[in-house]
RNA sequence: GGCCGAGUGGCGGAAUUGGUAUACGCGUUCGACUUAAAAUCGAAUGGGGAAACUCGUACGGGUUCAAGUCCCGUCUCGGCUACCA
């Protein structure tokens, strides 16, 4: 009589062991091929692990799993990432300190992946928020200091009036806060930025060094934006400025009539003094700058724009005065901020012209005045020296002409910013610098690492748009770590992005103490292998970490550029009713309560067979369900067992095809045919009368990596052998994985006609013989034309 | 508007990459066990048709002995991005 299946005991016990044997510790000496899987660490909220955290978990974990089986020193680290918004919040709405707010968050993410089973090497657990960690975030921000990288600018942020924060391009995309779902608006602040702008091409090309899935390498593609082009420098009548235009068809010039100068442009304040109509060019000024990015950027909305009077620009290829116009479809943040509109071919400066009743010239020919011939490639006409010309000699020559006379040339432009590193929140890692009246900005020294948050009851966010931290007076005032006079801490701290922006790096080594990682650990442990992830941080995210880890790797401190060898990308687990899991919907499944009904086990099964890893699936129980029924079956085997020796003869192909399948969907992310395959063998087991120990040892052998815990339970009750995660990962013989008899499908005209059974060592010949007697009532008063033998799957006669 | 995906039974999804479409699971129906139900086990399950057959992978064409898979065009849905010059 066996034992009733009781998962949550069994499960409990294996986590134990788990951890007293030390069985998923990764060594950094260690003899072994190394392998380095990583989940992007979670945010330890307070609505506690989703369902949605563990699909990725869990599969990675299978991965692991199979590796370390296979031989090899598998790092596959947790930790958190507990700075930001999402913690502060959640603090002071419950009235409590960020950092205990944060320490109860983690300690029940802990306690939820502890009952999964995930063979996380907690011994590197790391959390952006300890000291200890974050210390090195800010060292490694002082590297960029030290090497101009970083640099403090009046720059106009993205405000949200709601949360009291500065936000980034990316935070406040659409015009629209990410947090609140508020309006933003736009203020003038002092800001640390960061030079990404300058590692745009090196982002560019890094690319080629990873393997990346190609929808999340099109989304930083996208995001680095590069486009090929040239800068043109427009001379103003009559005075000594210019006005300097990017664009990627130089060779429209002679198309150009007019030019639009974005409203923020300095050019407008350098020449105000000639302009006539100053008050409406200042009224429409202002305008723009109360306008959301969300007005601005809607496409829908009528271009408008008003004239510089008093002032024209000389077109310096043809020599026709142009009109200068103040235009808020002219971005100040993208290639000069200044554009040379050609309203022939491009439908924004099309529309502005109509409404201006500016003159259109076609420079190219049978382009659509009403659509953008940029698509197409015509002849030049109206062009001087250029007609005639297609698009790519056109281009060419115009650039030579614009290097030639001085008047501009080829440009790259980039839609990638630099990065705005300061945030006016108390819960982030404080800046590490000082200001001095006498000496400026001045970091601080880096022995006296880390700076650390104060201690205080208050730290809600402020109207005037000041970190909390500046009203601390005592740990405000300092001295100045150059002239030793009076000084002040810089109050902002740095964003979210900042502690995940170098993470991996600290799982390689994460108790040292002189440095944030040794060369040595990170020569060995080297780049990521495998990077799960979602797709919203495709963008952003995977961006930062990569241009921190190429900055570190150009000043020596990493040894490889590029971290991140492979990303991969998962899809979303939705409610029972198809939507996204929220709470207001009331359709969010807690992973506890399937735990404490079905088991980890059951769980784990589950969330791999739910559907392909990388698309969004929907929940339902009765799928979860089915995975339980099956883990049940697998525990009644114990009541088939033998004691026969090897294989039993009936199931020894199916075995050898399942340990081959299996394996290798596991290792290309399709888990949910390697448990259906799981399934398969399983349902032949069950048509036998008995089956043999070692049918059964492999069966739950390759069941442990996604049912870790029932597999080791049933290897130990039947005493099958050494525990699972202590062996090797079964081998397949390719001999045997070829069936004795073959069933060939028999077509005619391509239709199915029949089906054969043949003993694989049957010549073609014979085969297309007992093929033709098979269908022979299709082939009666036909002539044959042609026969197609498809080796060991098809023939198709095809008959006139 | 741009880029990237996707469209297969009642449902989640398979399909050796051009070779038996719908594996596996769910659901449903029937049967066994039971006083009964649940659980479990067995059988059936794309549509039409009594059957022979026939129609079927969003739609319309094409290539091929053979198309869910390749090519051309269209539609729908999802994601990212967006006045990027």
């Amino acid at each position: 009589m066996i034992e009733q299946y009781d998962a949550n005991k069994i499960e409990r016990k294996w986590q134990k062991i788990w951890i007293d044997k030390n069985a998923f510790t990764a060594k950094n000496d260690s003899k072994k091929p190394k392998y380095y899987y990583l989940i992007e660490f979670p945010y330890p909220s307070g609505a506690g692990l989703h369902v949605g955290h563990l699909r990725s978990y869990v599969a990675l974990d299978s991965m692991a799993r199979v590796k370390r089986m296979q031989g090899y020193n598998v790092l596959y680290p947790i930790g958190w990432d507990a700075f930001g918004l999402p913690a502060e919040q959640y603090a002071i709405k419950n009235h409590i300190y960020p950092a205990d707010a944060v320490k109860q968050n983690i300690a029940t993410f802990k306690k939820q992946i502890k009952t999964v089973g995930i063979s996380f090497d907690w011994d590197r657990e790391i959390n952006t928020t300890d000291p200890e960690y974050y210390k090195w975030t800010q060292w490694q921000f002082l590297q960029f200091y030290k090497h101009n990288m970083a640099y403090k600018d009046k720059k106009e942020i993205n405000w949200c009036p709601s949360c009291k924060i500065g936000l980034s391009n990316e935070e406040s995309s659409g015009g629209v806060c990410e947090r609140c779902g508020g309006k933003v608006e736009k203020r003038l602040k002092e800001q640390w930025m960061l030079r990404m702008r300058d590692y745009a091409e090196i982002l560019l090309k890094g690319l080629d060094k990873t393997e990346f899935i190609d929808r999340v390498k099109n989304a930083q593609i996208e995001w680095i934006g590069r486009s090929e082009g040239a800068t043109i420098d427009f001379s103003i009548k009559g005075r000594d400025s210019k006005i300097t235009v990017f664009t990627t068809r130089p060779d429209t010039i002679f198309g150009a009539t007019f030019l639009v100068v974005s409203p923020e442009n300095k050019f407008i304040l350098e020449n105000i003094d000639v302009v006539t109509n100053q008050d409406e060019v200042k009224k429409y000024q202002k305008k723009a700058s109360e306008k959301s990015d969300i007005e601005r950027t809607d496409v829908t909305l009528e271009k408008t724009g008003v004239m510089l009077n008093g002032i024209v620009a000389i077109n310096p290829v043809s020599g026709k005065e142009m009109p200068i116009y103040v235009g808020d479809y002219v971005l100040n943040d993208y290639g000069t901020g200044a554009i040379m509109a050609v309203p022939a071919h491009d439908e924004r400066d099309y529309e502005f012209a109509r409404k201006h009743d500016l003159e259109i010239v076609p420079v190219i020919k049978g382009g659509d005045i009403e659509k953008s011939a940029y698509e197409g490639d015509g002849e030049h006409i109206n062009s001087e020296f250029l007609n005639g010309l297609n698009q790519a000699d056109a281009i060419a020559k115009m650039l030579q002409y614009l290097e030639e006379n001085h008047i501009g040339g080829k440009k790259i432009n980039y839609r990638l910013q630099d990065w705005v590193f300061s945030r006016q929140r108390f819960w982030g890692e404080p800046i590490p610098m000082v200001y001095c009246e006498k000496c400026g900005w001045v970091p601080v020294p880096e022995d006296e690492l880390p700076v650390k948050l104060p201690k205080v009851a208050a730290y809600e966010p402020t109207d005037d748009g000041e970190s909390p931290l500046a009203r601390i007076k005592d740990w405000v005032n300092t001295t100045c770590p150059k002239c030793g006079g009076e000084a002040r801490r810089e109050t902002d701290t740095m964003p979210n992005w900042a502690g995940s922006s170098w993470y991996w790096l600290r799982y390689m080594d994460p108790h040292n103490k002189e440095t944030f990682a040794s060369e040595k650990a990170m020569k060995y442990w080297n780049m990521v292998d495998y990077y799960n992830g979602g797709m919203e941080h495709a963008a952003r995210h995977l961006l930062y970490a990569r241009f921190w880890n190429n900055f570190l790797h150009n000043q020596g401190l990493v040894p490889f550029p590029e971290p991140f060898k492979k990303r991969v990308a998962h899809g979303m687990i939705l409610g029972p009713d198809g939507l996204k899991m929220s709470k207001s919907k009331g359709n969010v499944i807690n992973p506890d309560n399937v735990i404490k009904k079905v088991g980890a086990d059951a769980l784990r099964c589950y969330e791999m067979f739910i559907g392909d890893y990388k698309e969004d699936a929907a929940w339902t129980d009765n799928g979860l369900y089915g995975c339980k029924r099956f883990l049940d079956k697998v525990w009644n085997f114990q009541n088939k067992l033998n004691d026969s020796d090897g294989y039993t003869k009936e199931l020894e192909v199916l075995i050898n095809q399942t340990i081959k399948k299996v394996t290798k969907d596991i290792n290309s992310m399709k888990y949910n045919t390697a448990v259906s395959s799981l399934m398969i063998l399983a349902n032949a087991y069950e048509k036998q009368k008995s089956i043999t120990r070692k049918d059964f040892r492999t069966l739950i052998h390759l069941l442990n990596p996604i049912c870790p815990h029932i597999t080791e339970e049933l290897n130990e009750v039947c005493k099958l052998g050494k525990a699972l995660y202590e062996s090797e990962w079964p081998k397949y013989d390719e001999k045997k994985i070829e069936q004795a008899d073959k069933n060939i499908a028999v077509q005619v005209n391509g239709k199915l006609r029949g089906l054969i059974v043949v003993p694989s060592d049957l010549s073609e010949n014979e085969i297309i013989t007992l093929a033709k007697e098979e269908v022979n009532k299709y082939l009666l008063g036909k002539t044959i034309k042609k026969t197609i033998y498809v080796q060991g799957r098809i023939v198709n006669i095809v008959v006139g």
